[in-house]
Formats: structure tokens, sequence, C-alpha cells
DNA sequence: TACCAGTACATAGTAGCGCTGAATAGCGCG
DNA sequence: CGCGCTATTCAGCGCTACTATGTACTGGTA
């Protein structure tokens, strides 16, 4: 959709992918259908194949190779200990930044439109 | 202070400058001295004079020069009708990305460390 | 056989935003 | 005069998400 939300999406999508991760393994092309299920219509394939290339890169993530029988091998990821940290992290730095901006929110209401 | 924090920022600090203007007319250095004072320590100068410029050339705003007992004229910015307009469809694009992530903070309680 | 749709991953190139670091400028104070 | 505070500006960098494309494997169908 908009620019805005690409913006917005900068370091939050990451914080998402984790947050699945967190809950259960899985390899991209699901979390991509699954985004797309949660309303996230446009998130790009290839944005989440290199933000999991990232996430491994920087050890936040376990990898395994999974043959599928429909395609190719998949690449099923897991959080790992370094992983779960680092989306404590998250979750703090989410609450401080939501916390203020809905303090905005109440104090400046001009829902404009 | 942390790259998760730069990263969400990214997008969402617009909205905030934005939201600070729909309440009253301010200009940089004030907006930065603010924003320090709410806790976002290490918003660096440059950030919000280069996101001011922004909002400018896309009209979202409005500027008067305004001079000062100390230092240079100010550059005193107001929301104009364009500008709260988008800050209405901010605080939508805002919601929906904070309810998901509401959603998944309660699903997945990994708070880390 | 030939073709296509669906699954699954990968990557080169582009654009936008915030940060670093520095420069410029005006005013008041010791 | 030199220092500190106010106030703005700018070049260059790093990071992330998007676009667009390519690869690879399976099953259905004409």
């Amino acid at each position: 959709m908009g620019k805005q939300e690409t913006e917005m999406l900068k370091g939050t999508l990451e914080g998402i992918v984790l947050a699945i991760l967190a809950s259960r393994a899985a390899y991209g092309y699901e979390i991509t259908a699954w985004l797309r299920e949660q309303g996230f219509a446009d998130i790009a394939e290839g944005t989440i194949y290199a933000l999991l290339v990232r996430l491994e890169q920087r050890d936040l993530v376990d990898v395994q190779k999974v043959p599928s029988e429909k395609g190719p091998p998949r690449k099923v990821y897991s959080l790992n200990a370094a992983g779960r940290a680092y989306l404590g992290d998250f979750w703090r730095t989410w609450s401080f930044l939501a916390e203020r901006l809905e303090q905005l929110r109440t104090t400046t209401i001009t829902e404009g439109e």
C-alpha cells in the first residue's frame, strides 16, 4: 500500500518475524503467506527471504533443511537463545515507542479526513 | 541508542513530528528538545531538520520565519490541511500495525532476558 | 510430449530514512 | 576576544523494504 506502511515496517517487520518464530519454527514461504492472511497484503516475498538471511547471519536463528513434497527443500527457521534475548529487546523498544505514540494521539486528537 | 530503535523510528518519527505540529506550531530546535524530554534521548538534531525540510517540500506544513532574541531566525512550522489529512493516514497505519503487534505479543509471550 | 500453475528460495538494483560529523551564524557573558 | 548556547544546514553512510527477475521441483492437463 502506501509509502507510510513501508517505512513504518522498517525495524518492526524483523520483530514480527522473530515473534512468529518464537511461537513455532517456520520457513519463508509459510511466513509470507501467514503475513498476507494477517492483512499485510503487500509484503514482498523477497523481503522475507532477505530478512531471514540477515537473521541467520547474525546468529539469531537456527536453520534446518527439510525436504518438501512440492518444490525445493524448505529452510525451516527457529529462534535460538540469542534470538529470544533480541526479541525481548525488541518488545521493550516497541513498548516505549507505542506508549509515547499513544500519549501523543490522545493529547492531539486531530484524526484528519 | 540501539539499532533497533533507529530502524523502528523510520516512518514513525515523521508521524510523531506531524502530531506535535498538529497541537501547536514549532521550530526544529524546539522539537528536538521536546523529544529529548520525552525520552527520545538520542535523536540527532540533523534528523529533525532534514525531516522538516521533507515535510515542507511535500507541502504538508506551512513555514514562517520568526526572528529570535538568541541566534539566527527560527523557522516556525505549522500543519496545513494536507498535513492533517496525512496525519490521519498515519494514525490509521499505525493503529493497524500496533494491533497486529499487540496480538502477536499476547500470543507469543516470550519476553527474553 | 509440451505447457502451465503452484511451491519454495535467491538476488541484483533502487529508493527512502535516520545517523554521523561538521560547518555556519547570531547573541550574551566573563 | 573566546566560550557557550541557540538555530539551521549539508554531505556521506548504513540499513531496510520493494521491484523484478531467475532458479528449481512437482503435478495436472491437453
